[in-house]
DNA sequence: CGTGTGGTTGATAGAGATCAACAACGGTGG
DNA sequence: CCACCGTTGTTGATCTCTATCAACCACACG
């Protein structure tokens, strides 16, 4: 059963290291939430609500500019966290989250959880292992965005995104792959069918959310700025 | 006497809240390095070598591409931190760091940083909400460049940098500035001369390197996207 | 079946990059 | 004092990538 509390918080790599005792402060406090798809879970300003896990279903957290225009900053998966920062920090929620389909989380509201990390030093080592890669998952993004064109960052993506049999399943929708990409649908449209026509990249027959990586090397070279196709 | 560690570690904000006996700890690992302008401190990829303090001048942080186009990330001015995040999450660093001007820097080498950050729940503590920072830094960042044109950014910026008396006060070439932006220093100027032409900013007689504000609501409006010119 | 959502393809337009010339400095050395 | 140079910043002309607008297809579902 994948909506009790103790169960998720054990699927929940954030907090894989933390001991029995503490482990059960945070069982004692959490409350499992459900959220339909298409439901706010919180929007960016709002106090910051503590720390979410997701339990099943998707999370998006995205950003929205003042004309109404929506950038998806991370697409969260089960045993995944989000709402850290904003816990720890103390600050309002930087952006919004939304559950892209219908989903079950955990919170482990702000207040309770500050104590918690206030007394135990394995987690508050824990969380800034994440911290870190948070940091650097953000640098990555930067660095995508402003170094590389369309299809040099598709290609990244591709590649980052394969399993080791060369295959990417898309978690999402497109929509929410070229928004992270910073591209529009149409872009990352045209983009993939210019990877397809050179060869890159093929459809295993039938099925559309799959995307087979069929030349790595060039991908690489795409990725970088150096392809053929530019 | 900047040079010395106890005093840059004393007007490092990160640290700040680190007690009598661990602060001792750290002076006692500290390292001051000198670099003259223009001199690399590490690259992208390098080893993870510890935490950096500038004690004085300035640091450049970017990002290259593989087709050599720079993106500054950060200018690290004195009593702020550099590459903590490679030293606390322990993998390669992110981005490049060269001295910006002549400087001045206190580092605490990796692994004894990582041992005194495993004893001293304190320091973990104030890590985690600098950490924090960070984050919302990046945010902040990815928002400008996915969310924002031209305009809105150069808006943003100068309302964040401006002081309470509404002049900025730049602490770098414009050249930086504009890469920070992802733009470059060509639209940077034309993005300026057409604000100065609006009314909304202002060089002081003379100085080439202030900018006063003179309307920030309108500006407050130009970084929403709603501005007269776009 | 209509209806709606997600995805593809085509035509056009616009923001900003790029290329190029030049102005304003500040040093350096004669 | 002035000629020379390197750096920084400004301005202009052009080009290119990607967004935008619009039509259309495929599929799911009541």
């Amino acid at each position: 059963m994948d909506t009790d509390a103790r169960t998720i918080l054990e699927g929940c790599r954030l907090l894989a290291s933390v001991s029995g005792d503490q482990r059960e402060r945070l069982v004692a406090m959490a409350e499992v939430r459900r959220y339909e798809r298409g439901t706010m879970i919180f929007r960016q300003g709002d106090a910051p609500p503590g720390v979410f896990i997701v339990g099943a279903g998707l999370v998006r957290v995205f950003l929205v500019s003042p004309s109404g225009k929506q950038h998806v900053l991370h697409l969260v998966s089960p045993g995944l966290t989000f709402a850290e920062v904003a816990a720890i920090g103390d600050f309002p929620c930087p952006a919004f989250a939304e559950a892209a389909s219908d989903a079950t989380c955990l919170l482990l509201p702000e207040r309770p959880f500050q104590a918690a990390l206030r007394e135990d030093h394995a987690l508050c080592l824990q969380l800034l292992g994440s911290f870190a890669m948070w940091v650097r998952h953000f640098v990555g993004l930067v660095e995508d965005i402003t170094l590389r064109d369309a299809a040099g960052r598709v290609a990244r993506f591709l590649l980052e995104a394969a399993g080791p049999d060369g295959v990417v399943r898309l978690p999402s929708l497109k929509k929410d792959m070229a928004s992270r990409l910073n591209l529009t649908s149409e872009t990352l449209s045209r983009t993939l069918r210019r990877l397809t026509d050179e060869g890159l990249i093929g459809s295993p027959a039938g099925t559309g959310a799959e995307i087979r990586l069929l030349d790595r090397d060039q991908l690489g070279r795409v990725s970088d700025g150096l392809g053929p196709n530019l």
